[in-house]
DNA sequence: CGGCGAATTGACCCGCATCAACTATCGTGG
DNA sequence: CCACGATAGTTGATGCGGGTCAATTCGCCG
């Protein structure tokens, strides 16, 4: 019962802010009680963060990794003339950099792109639970492999779309990894970036980005405005972006 | 003795065709000699396949993880309109899905771009050695990780880097995973790609691979011919491409 | 020698960057 | 309450990097 409870983002026990990571987990396989207790336990109350903080600078060493539990985090790489590119954003629900947990620093910073809180975890506490339940283990691991998939899936954006699939290939990919821990409904979202924060996920120019925007309003697609993400069309705005949700893998497996 | 003839790729006993994915791993952690003999033993005799074979394809359940021993392989997702884009790029050493343990089907395709030798691992039998040896399951953690800041290096290179210089990155990229294992000297490599293989690589076309490797030779810094790289500026080179191989995480590190 | 895929080169075009102006929004202090 | 300054969004004019199309040439294999 709480274990149903919890599946609904609704319990206020033990560590709530782990309710969205614990949805996400379970669209992918079950988690028994133990295993959510462990989790839950090496999850250390949020702590809040402004908005444009670097929450990890790139390359420093790290013996902790952080649960998005609210706001909007990017994985973001700087470059010598100042262009910025990031390659991930995060939602509440995702650990920004479970992969420091083997890689022990980071190539790329995490950024907050909104006000945000994050539950932080040791590396020390996680071997342990790990060690202890290995099925939460290659879930997790599964998590990290999940990031891999999103980002070969902006590689294909990058590489062979043009803006506009591009744009609308990624406010697809934001409304179904939102849904999953219910912070979207069939309408659209709420998304607090800025035009220049979407350019820099699609490696375009934010005055591009407004061009693009306005087309796909035009085209009766999806409309981005005052922070929230009204989609217009389901339908064609997924046949248009030539997007399938294969990618993200929401399916229950065992382990 | 065996251990460290091994780290030379120099064994010829139990599973021989391991030595380069234990260089690789190797340059990252320690690997005693239980670890590596459990981990050589569930590494099958490798199989031929020829040049442009699909060795994998988008989908499929996966029971099965592919390690490269000689040859070239591709990991590339088909567009609607008869494109392609290539994710990620493997060299002899590498698992080319390994991610398919937790994901159990991939997102992509996987192509050998020449005739390749593929040693198979059964995911029932890599499963048990995981949790037989913890550290040995989070180094093979720490391995797709990898591939996935690869995939985030190639994101910054489609997104904001022209195409001479994401040419030039790729190729500082393929000269050190190829010294890791042992198939580059500081001269260059041996690259049986043809520049349609690099276009899908790089989000371009083949005829502007054609004038960019121009280019790039005409600078003086490396030619592309006949199946072979040669640097002829590696530190000019490293410099053009805003090249640092930190993101390849060649570092010894306790797990 | 003939055939075929890969490489090479030129001419032309288009998507997106760049540069520049202007407007809208919002928080802040006088 | 308004003036302001700062930041984000909007729109137009112009230029360039890389795509497209097409014609050779090269290199290898039968």
């Amino acid at each position: 019962m709480m274990t149903a409870a919890a599946e609904q983002g609704l319990v206020f026990g033990a560590a709530p802010w782990a309710d969205r990571l614990l949805m996400k987990l379970r669209q992918r396989d079950d988690i028994d009680a133990a295993e959510e207790a462990a989790l839950r336990s090496v999850i250390e109350p949020p702590q809040s963060y402004p908005a444009r903080r670097v929450i990890i600078e790139e390359g420093e060493p790290l013996d902790r990794s952080a649960l998005l539990v609210e706001g909007l985090l990017a994985r973001v790489k700087d470059m010598r003339d100042g262009q910025q590119q990031i390659s991930e954003l995060h939602v509440p629900g995702d650990f920004a950099d479970l992969h420091s947990f083997t890689l022990k620093r980071l190539d790329h910073g995490i950024l907050a792109l909104t006000a945000c809180r994050i539950g932080w975890v040791s590396h020390e506490a996680l071997a342990l639970v790990v060690e202890r339940f290995p099925h939460l283990g290659r879930l997790l691991w599964f998590s990290t492999n999940l990031d891999a998939a999103i980002h070969r899936a902006w590689t294909v954006s990058l590489g062979r779309r043009d803006a506009t699939t591009r744009l609308a290939h990624l406010l697809c990919e934001l409304q179904v990894r939102l849904e999953i821990v219910g912070l979207a409904d069939m309408t659209g979202y709420p998304l607090a970036l800025t035009q220049s924060d979407l350019a820099n996920c699609l490696g375009l120019t934010s005055v591009h980005v407004n061009r693009v925007l306005r087309d796909l309003r035009e085209r009766g697609l999806v409309t981005f405005r005052g922070g929230h993400v009204t989609i217009a069309d389901p339908v064609g705005l997924c046949d248009f972006a030539e997007f399938s949700p294969d990618y993200l893998f929401i399916e229950k497996r065992p382990r």
